[in-house]
RNA sequence: GGCGGAGUAGCCAAGUGGCCCAAGGCGACGGUUUGCAAAACCGUUAUUCGCGGGUUCGAAUCCCGCCUCCGCCUCCA
């Protein structure tokens, strides 16, 4: 697997640190509210490049974490009147339920903030102690910039950039000056009336971790001082990732992350996603209109990783179809196989296995730099060539095809599933009278019929023997 | 203002020096099939890659200028 890092701006090779397990953190949601589908790009992102890593014959150490305390969680708990625990306990499970619907691998360890409070003042004691980190009078900590000369590589901004950038921002918000420099960012927060209960005892008094912080904690925590990759939306290049660089080189040594993975931002309509706008959807509002979650991540998987993708309907009604391609690819070549399951192979059995059966060129896109579209495209032109293919050969191709499907983690629809059964009796009456009418040849009662099922929203599609009730 | 990313057919999108008169999906159109449809299958659908220059034997791909969109510039995936 080939991977751009935005540290060296380079593509490349993904090998494990220790020589056996791909270690990896990402940067997972703050609970305050439902994740939006921009979220989910990313989060499906790495979920594609764990199960490409892990269909490749990596094993994996996915650590994803949980914000489950910062300005917004507390601010919205408060407002919702209550306490901050229950709060972010209440959107996490909804996190988790959405990312169940969406197909992505439950992480290996997925730490929350509040969960490690005495790791993050552990490392903010060490960045004390190590001249890196000085105390303000309200109790505060902050990082000292100036201490750190690596710091701005990642986002490849200077010294001088940021001070000009800061005293901008500063005007707006003149709130920072118990800090030496402008620059200098918290690691510690003191209590605040507005915080409420939100407080933990530290040896600077009462108060919580910056946001930076958690995350630095965590890795140190499960990861250690270097690890194989770290990842987010590009949003976090500046200032979180950057942050996190500091604190964390500056408190364990260490070199922190090997790769830096960072996937671009989704858009709407050709343009940015707002909730102003009201154009920013969560995986609820796209079911509400008759869309399911893997036709999202279809949707998302069309565009590359690194390239901004422009969410559409459209794009939605592209996707339903083009599963169902798949789906209906998948099952000519199970017949052609004569395989008697309807289930995928099991999927310890595809990992580690070279992806065969006409499908290299698919697996050989996602291994260039996880290029997702790329690999939708030669999927289908795979399945178009074992068109005609049959015993090994479609065996063998319809292991292929599984082998990418799990590598995208695309589940597909199960039409057969969908039809007669779930017919309610005076639908499939209905379909019953029209097939006599068409036995009859009376032709306009049999249309007549199929227009009363369309209104009941059922289509009727006729085969050699008998029909199928397709629903919607 | 600084830094970074993007602009490819009706839509989504791959391709970053010759394999490109540009993959794939959707849509549209034509055909096979069908009582007619639907579904399926087959075929067609950009001599051209935001605009204008330049480099090169050769450019969507490199350089210069311009236009448009997006992101970051202290807590937003």
């Amino acid at each position: 697997m080939r991977l751009f890092d935005t540290l060296s701006r380079q593509t490349r090779e993904l090998r494990p640190l220790d020589g056996r397990t791909f270690r990896f953190y990402c940067c997972g949601p703050t609970v305050y509210g439902p994740a939006h589908i921009g979220n989910f790009r990313t989060f499906v992102l790495q979920d594609v490049l764990r199960r490409a890593l892990e269909i490749g014959g990596m094993e994996t150490l996915h650590v994803r974490n949980i914000t489950d305390v910062d300005d917004k969680t507390i601010r919205d708990s408060r407002a919702a009147g209550v306490p901050l625990a229950e709060f972010t306990a209440g959107w996490t499970a909804r996190f988790h339920a959405d990312c169940a619907r969406l197909g992505l691998l439950a992480p290996h360890v997925e730490p929350g903030a509040v969960a490690h409070i005495p790791h993050q003042i552990e490392m903010v004691q060490a960045l004390l102690d190590r001249g890196h980190a000085y105390r303000s009078d309200d109790g505060s900590v902050y990082f000292r910039l100036a201490s750190f000369p690596g710091y701005g590589r990642l986002s490849r901004l200077d010294q001088r950039e940021l001070e000009l950038g800061r005293t901008q921002a500063t005007r707006a918000n003149a709130d920072e000056y118990a800090k030496d420099s402008l620059s200098d960012f918290v690691l510690w927060k003191a209590r605040r009336a507005e915080d409420g209960e939100a407080a933990w005892d530290s040896p600077w008094g009462p108060g919580r971790p910056g946001w930076h912080l958690e995350c630095s904690a965590m890795t140190r925590a499960y990861l250690g001082p270097d690890f194989d990759l770290h990842s987010g939306g590009v949003d976090l290049v500046f200032p979180h990732h950057e942050n996190e660089i500091a604190q964390s080189v500056c408190a364990c040594g260490g070199s922190f992350a090997a790769h830096w993975f960072h996937v671009a931002h989704l858009m709407v309509d050709g343009g940015k996603m707002a909730k102003s706008l009201g154009n920013l959807y969560t995986l609820d509002d796209l079911s509400a209109r008759g869309w399911s979650p893997m036709e999202t991540r279809h949707v998302l998987l069309g565009g590359h990783y690194r390239k901004p993708l422009n969410f559409t309907f459209d794009s939605l009604r592209a996707a339903r179809e083009a599963l169902g391609r798949l789906a209906e690819g998948e099952a000519a070549l199970r017949r052609a196989a004569g395989i008697e399951t309807s289930g995928a192979p099991a999927h310890g059995s595809l990992c580690g296995v070279p992806v065969g059966g006409g499908f290299e060129a698919a697996w050989q896109a996602l291994e260039d730099d996880l290029n997702t579209p790329a690999a939708l495209g030669e999927m289908f032109k795979a399945l178009k060539r074992a068109g005609t293919a049959s015993g090994a050969d479609a065996a063998a191709a319809w292991r292929g095809l599984h082998a990418m499907l799990a590598a995208l983690g695309l589940v597909l629809p199960d039409r057969a599933a969908a039809v007669e059964p779930v017919a309610p009796p005076a639908v499939r009456a209905l379909a019953e009278r029209r097939q006599q009418a068409r036995a009859a040849r009376d032709w306009a009662a049999a249309d007549t019929l199929r227009d009363e099922l369309a209104a009941l929203g059922w289509t009727v599609r006729d085969a050699k023997d008998g029909y199928e009730l397709i629903p919607r």
